[in-house]
DNA sequence: ATTGTTTTCGAATGATATTTCTATTTTTTG
DNA sequence: CAAAAAATAGAAATATCATTCGAAAACAAT
């Protein structure tokens, strides 16, 4: 701790310089103070006026997500869950005017104490005389039944020979339409950024059929399709099954024309409200095909 | 269930070791398991049936009164609240079958995550011996979680000005790259359904730049974009806001780019597990924005 | 491309927290 | 009432955690 170059002039003054030079980084020089609330520093997050480098940036965007970790995790703890450094934490908190992460944590703490004995008691909330606040509480409900009936019945055995199919072929080919469109969208990205290569059939200049046409016997074909099943996705089937491809299906009954082409098929039921649909239990269910064929092919 | 020789009638063995004294202390040899959750804790604590000197007895009542203090408190701190010293906070863990205090501690923290055991989720392998299922299962707690989520902190104040913002346009551009494309997806198709024309810009045949460039002033665009914000979402958003239209935003943090040029924006936080993010909650929301510029248009 | 600056990383250091151990006090038992 | 057992407090030892700091990397400006 000796010999730092630009020293103020002031022989005992080893804390002063080392508080200006913090503080020239800080926040401090910019006219902010230091928050002395969670909701303080929520406000001067999202206030906007800070531009965070990338690191830094990631840590706000974890802080702003995921209060509780940081209240109840270690600094390492925190650090690994956020994608970055201890250092990188300290630094932060520094920025903000604290003098360490311990510091820093006790505004996430504080704020903690307050909110334990909240069990979850949401049900209950009072008349909804808002029409758009009865809707999105519907829409939210469906959602959750469909998830809940996810959970409950549930074929597993099917489940694992889907993921089987799937990791033994060589290219899959994931198709589905309309409302299906969105969940096999998702699918396929999550698919190619688990490294599994694959195309989605999106029908883009009318080419779907001509796509299909160049399936093998050693490619699959991920298949996803509700009723009514008035939309492109049979079709497309059809001309896979004809050419010998392994086909996997996530529909919602056994009307399905897609049952009778599908080597093995899952059943989702979704609920609606209003007439809109959820989409929650097939996305639940795909993503756990695509992290199973991960395992399976990795593992 | 085999019969426990010597634990009642043997006279008492000095050459027993500390290992074995300890057990004799614990109350595994009552016939007790040592509690996984909180509320586990709680029921042996409640139960009656176990008598604790005085010392013990005040841990246990503070335990009772100030959970929070312990998850989020050292053990010193603890210690001093409850006004004993912190071997004793070790003694009464160790008693329940606990290691020490750390180990006794995440009872607290894992209650006040209200969370599934995220990184010391190894011992709750028995429960679910299936993999694929146990992904399933916290794919779907994600879903829920998110969705809860939005039934808690929900402005409904923002969403109704979005409605309007988007009830009033002439023409509604819907935006979404990467993980967010799904969602707008399903918001195009669905506005479409509902007579609500629409543009979806997806960037087939990389037109994006060109199609935002034909936004007018009556315009109004619908983006959706999640952490990180890496994609062509921004600059698409940031032509649209030159060109003076409305724009209406759903995003998961104050950090998105988009807040800054949107109008109106939404928070909405999705939860992920084991790095595969769910949309259910951006989807329910989505579903209630088309619903609302519905009524309204309607209405 | 080159230089100067900012940002990030990772090992070393310093600080703190947790656990163990032992002497002392309190309670129980003959 | 004395002796034994249990419980407790406090200090010492150990383990863990937070912070610092120099070097490397990324970035920006020339």
């Amino acid at each position: 701790m000796s010999g730092r170059r630009g020293a103020v002039g002031e022989p005992s003054a080893h804390s002063l310089e080392t508080a200006a030079r913090k503080r020239s980084r800080s926040l401090a020089a910019l006219g902010y103070t230091k928050p002395q609330t969670y909701e303080e520093l929520r406000a001067v997050l999202s206030s906007g006026t800070v531009h965070f480098p990338k690191r830094l940036r990631q840590v706000a965007i974890f802080l702003w997500q995921h209060p509780s970790e940081v209240a109840l995790g270690t600094i390492a703890q925190v650090a690994d869950q956020a994608g970055v450094q201890p250092s990188t934490l300290v630094r932060f908190a520094q920025i903000f005017g604290f003098s360490g992460f311990s510091d820093f944590q006790i505004l996430f703490k504080d704020r903690m104490k307050g909110s334990w004995p909240d069990t979850h008691g949401s049900q209950e909330k009072a008349a909804e005389p808002n029409a758009n606040l009865h809707f999105l509480n519907g829409m939210i409900g469906a959602c959750q039944a469909s998830l809940g009936r996810v959970g409950n019945t549930f074929d597993i055995d099917r489940f694992e020979t889907m993921v089987g199919h799937l990791a033994a072929a060589e290219l899959i080919y994931v198709i589905g339409s309309k409302r299906a469109f969105p969940v096999t969208a998702y699918l396929s990205l999550t698919l190619s950024q688990q490294g599994v290569r694959n195309v989605l059939v999106d029908n883009v200049g009318s080419t779907a059929l001509d796509q299909v046409g160049c399936i093998g016997q050693r490619d699959a074909v991920l298949a996803v399709s509700f009723s009514p099943y008035n939309s492109i996705t049979p079709d497309l089937v059809a001309v896979a099954h004809e050419r010998k491809a392994r086909i996997v299906t996530i529909t919602d009954s056994t009307f399905s024309p897609l049952v009778k082409l599908s080597d093995t098929w899952l059943e989702v039921v979704e609920q609606d409200f209003a007439g809109f649909r959820s989409l929650a239990a097939s996305l639940a269910v795909g993503m756990a095909l695509v992290h199973g064929v991960v395992a399976r092919r990795t593992g």
